[in-house]
DNA sequence: ACTTTATTTTAGTCAAGACTAAATTTACCT
DNA sequence: AGGTAAATTTAGTCTTGACTAAAATAAAGT
């Protein structure tokens, strides 16, 4: 059994390299502020993955995983993902409280638990966030959504995906009534990156921050 | 956050200072046996959990819990049993997988989980294996029954809890009929320690060895 | 009471995974 | 190209919780 340290660095090191965020490099800095430890740290933990094979480093470069690596990875991404829509469907968790508790429980279930839960949500391959959920195979359907942040004005669009790194962020999203699912259009994009005025579902037009926006994912309508 | 080793020595020393085979003294080889670790090793630890104020030690002798410890243990314990039960009514399982996946899963829960299963369980006072689960403020009910080993021949009685200790022994029990809640006769006690012959819920007469015997705790009928 | 044995503690190591401070490498700017 | 700043690695520590081997203590037997 890896150590839930290691599979915590091998989670992000898989979510720098695919993310929308697209580092060109996953470097060492990037990782340990991730990870929320020094840079010696992270090196450290890194030698020792490229040692175990589960990664290849350049130093000074950065990081890449190799196979085993991305195995462990899409794994452990698995379980935080069927665990959060679990935590969600089966025990009504809040969209802004599933991630700190998939966090640890990640490492902590056995492979009947992972299956006992898939099972029961109907084998779901869609996140309580949107994300996109690895298969029993490891096999994972990447997405790419436009950011709200970047749709134009009068355009309307679908609620696909939102990053779910701060729960203060999700708890406003709730509260603005966006959810998955939820249809708003642009009605205003003020200049000098100001923000957004949407109608959500129709309702009244609501003021939203481009930094949210930014962290939005949608798929546009026609 | 205390660690999860220390966790589970506390409820470890609170089973052996409550538990039925209630041994006089709780001692550092008992301990380091039911841990899975070298009396070395327990020492060391016991004398870090002196050290914070979570038991007395007198060296040689024993240790018992002081108040924050078995704080502690009972609310680990309360995880512990909580979540057997939820695995077992929600989740499907057999009640011999439910402990290891406890063992694991009673460190990583936050207060909110142990909350939500509470009430979705309708806050239960009797575990997956007949055991009490400690309340939120750490009250616990212990109980005493009769082993089923001690039931006089010719008498009936309700199974009110197993060991379990031994996965394997869950199982074969299970096989046997043998619930919580079964309605067992003894008809017949073989001498020099020998098996008993069980009518199991008025079906066919079964024999049972004493060792299995000695791990139900029944309650005579009249 | 003395001796043998079993239990327990002490002493010294080790591995994992973090840290700080110092040295090194890379990148960038003039 | 040389100089500076930022990123990265190295070196050395620390804490946690294990281990083995040796020493100390308690218990039991004659
Ligand atoms: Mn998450
Ligand atoms: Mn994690
Ligand atoms: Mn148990
Ligand atoms: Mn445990």
């Amino acid at each position: 059994m890896l150590s839930q340290s290691i599979e915590d660095y091998l989670k992000i090191i898989y979510k720098l390299q695919h993310g929308s965020d697209a580092p060109t490099q996953v470097t060492t800095s990037l990782l340990a502020e991730r990870m929320g430890v020094t840079a010696a740290s992270a090196t450290n933990m890194i030698k020792k993955l490229a040692e175990m094979n589960l990664l290849e480093y350049a130093p000074y470069k950065g990081v890449a995983l190799r196979e085993a690596g991305e195995k462990i990875a899409l794994e452990t991404i698995r379980h935080h993902r069927l665990i959060e829509l679990y935590l969600s469907e089966a025990l009504g968790y809040s969209w802004d409280a599933v991630d700190a508790e998939a966090e640890r429980l990640e490492h902590a279930i056995s492979e009947e638990f992972e299956e006992r839960i898939d099972k029961m949500l109907g084998y779901p391959t869609i996140g309580a966030h949107g994300e996109p959920i690895p298969n029993k195979n490891g096999q994972i359907e990447e997405q790419t959504y436009a950011r709200l942040s970047d749709i134009e004005r009068g355009q309307r669009a679908v609620v696909k995906r939102v990053s779910d790194r701060d729960a203060a962020m999700l708890r406003y999203m709730n509260d603005m009534g966006l959810r998955l699912g939820t249809v708003v259009k642009v009605c205003e994009k003020a200049p000098f990156k100001g923000p957004l005025t949407l109608l959500i579902e129709e309702d009244q037009p609501r003021t939203l921050g481009l930094e949210v926006a930014h962290h939005i994912f949608v798929d546009p309508i026609r």
